[in-house]
DNA sequence: GTGAAAGCGCTAACAG
DNA sequence: CTGTTAGCGCTTTCAC
């Protein structure tokens, strides 16, 4: 339009004091704006103080800004439903992402309604090999590959592995990891090295009773935790029991957690982009550019990286 | 209405799959059913990392929820405006959280538009002794008394006390604290025992240089850090210096952040209830209940407690 | 207790 | 390029 006009307008406007109202031009426009970020339930521990979640929350919320996007948080309650589709229907969100997702029925059943609505999601962190959903996630395997090739390199041969619950594919990826790296150093994979807690530094710190009985039996010379919380755990378990890392066993995490840097002696472990898996993750739904540039796959699968410290 | 009547649209509205419109009905009740929060910007750290917001930002999470309220982030970015007043003017709220509010300038501007304006907000863990908002914090002052005179039991004299800036009222009801304490003993306040960091790790190793001088000296036996992190970063620090925490010298942090757990020696620290402060801040905007049992003062003042451990 | 209708403040489509 | 207008899907008010 001519410029005088626009002009005119935006001065009229700023005499008055016009504000246009988001919720008319929502309705009118029948968008929202907002972006949902689904979050799971984690009983006990108030969500956010895992890093992991920080991280990627992080990395949307910077994504989200920069497209005009505002934030609506989806707190998941304890049993809870996942209608995630509802949040549609309503049109509460017009894309969502979510985190800290699941393999287990009512979760696939929830994701396939999504995906056969057309609804717009991503999930993060997670995936799902029987189905094909628009996903970013890191190269768990690869990385746990490198944890264990690293503890190899070190001239440990027995190897345990502290896993995770198998509901997510982060777990399986890091058992196959753990697996593959065995068997291509022709080590032995036993299923009695096999350990599961479920991420927490709790169910670390308690697996240190038949992990420290191994190492004291010699049947284990390392550790390979799936996550940081459990290799700190885990540590501190096994150091009331008098082992310590170094001299009597070895350790890795995963992560990269400001924890592992901060606990003595300081945890070899692995780097995740959660921050960019964030940022990723939203540019995918919201940032047109980034559609264009063809980030075709379904999947997107970041690399991760060895941190090697003292635990090691 | 008669019931069957209720049934009979029920039913109906069921059959032809039914589902209300947010959008519409936001717009048609001009409210949008969102409370704000706001993040301050904090250079390089992903935010959430810090225990301090995520804890908050779940108690938030909690009661909105319980109230049928959605959580709108509102992620500040580096030199960006404060114009909290023109989120209500849009509706995008109806209310909102103020997080990491900090004293300056501008801040002042922005807080005392939505005051006079009279849009309902709630600030946490910063208060404003000038002007009076509603405000939930926690009695740092005691706190820090509490640690001070923790270590005075413990038999040290010389205590210095490691600060965060003064545009958080955290920083300055901690150094009242810390002032009391020592001049209710009798001990000297100097100059010379207070350090300023910025609450993050990096300043509290940094400090280490200065602060481990005097311990050599012998000026100091022991530090008050007003957070976590800080003393975590200056326990590192002291430690690449040769001094040890029990031998050299006694160190209470505070927040009770995961990692004062984590660390060994564990770190004896204040813990604050960043969880419920988040709850009571959005029951306070929200909770018709909560309002009615007459949370009349503007400013919620809740205990803290000192948590001993090893390093005192 | 029920039905009808007038907006809410914008967007988008269309005529001038 | 500009001005006009018909909705968007609900809530609320008002008759009945």
């Amino acid at each position: 339009m001519k410029d005088e006009t626009r002009e005119r307008v935006l001065r009229a406007a700023a005499e008055i004091g016009y504000v246009p109202n988001a919720l008319a031009q929502q309705f009118a426009r029948r968008k929202s704006g907002n972006i949902g970020v689904i979050l799971p339930f984690v009983p006990k521990v108030h969500l956010f103080s895992t890093y992991y979640f920080s991280e990627i929350l992080s990395g949307i919320g910077e994504t989200a800004k920069r497209c005009g996007y505002d934030l609506l948080l989806i707190f998941r309650e304890y049993g809870g439903g996942r209608d995630y589709a509802k949040l549609f229907r309503t049109q509460k969100i017009d894309a969502c992402i979510v985190l800290g997702s699941e393999n287990v029925p009512e979760e696939r059943v929830a994701l396939t309604e999504l995906k056969s609505e057309g609804y717009p999601f991503c999930l993060v962190n997670q995936r799902y090999d029987e189905e094909s959903y628009a996903t970013v996630d890191s190269d768990h395997m690869a990385g746990s590959m490198a944890a264990v090739n690293h503890l190899i390199e070190r001239g440990r041969r027995n190897i345990a592995f502290l896993n995770g619950p198998e509901q997510y594919s982060n777990s399986t990826d890091r058992l196959q990891g753990y697996t593959l790296a065995l068997q291509a150093a022709g080590l032995p994979v036993t299923a009695e090295q096999i350990f599961i807690g479920n991420y927490s530094r709790k169910s670390g710190y308690e697996m240190a009773e038949r992990i420290g009985k191994a190492i004291g039996d010699g049947v284990i010379d390392a550790v390979f935790a799936a996550n940081d919380r459990m290799a700190i755990g885990l540590m501190q378990g096994l150091r009331e029991r008098g082992y310590e890392t170094g001299r009597d066993y070895s350790l890795v995490g995963y992560d990269d957690s400001d924890s592992s840097r901060i606990i003595s002696p300081m945890l070899t472990t692995v780097a995740v982009p959660f921050y960019e898996m964030g940022r990723r993750a939203a540019a995918r739904l919201l940032d047109v550019e980034y559609k264009a540039a063809g980030a075709e796959g379904e999947l997107e699968l970041l690399p991760v990286r060895l941190i090697a410290r003292e635990t090691t």
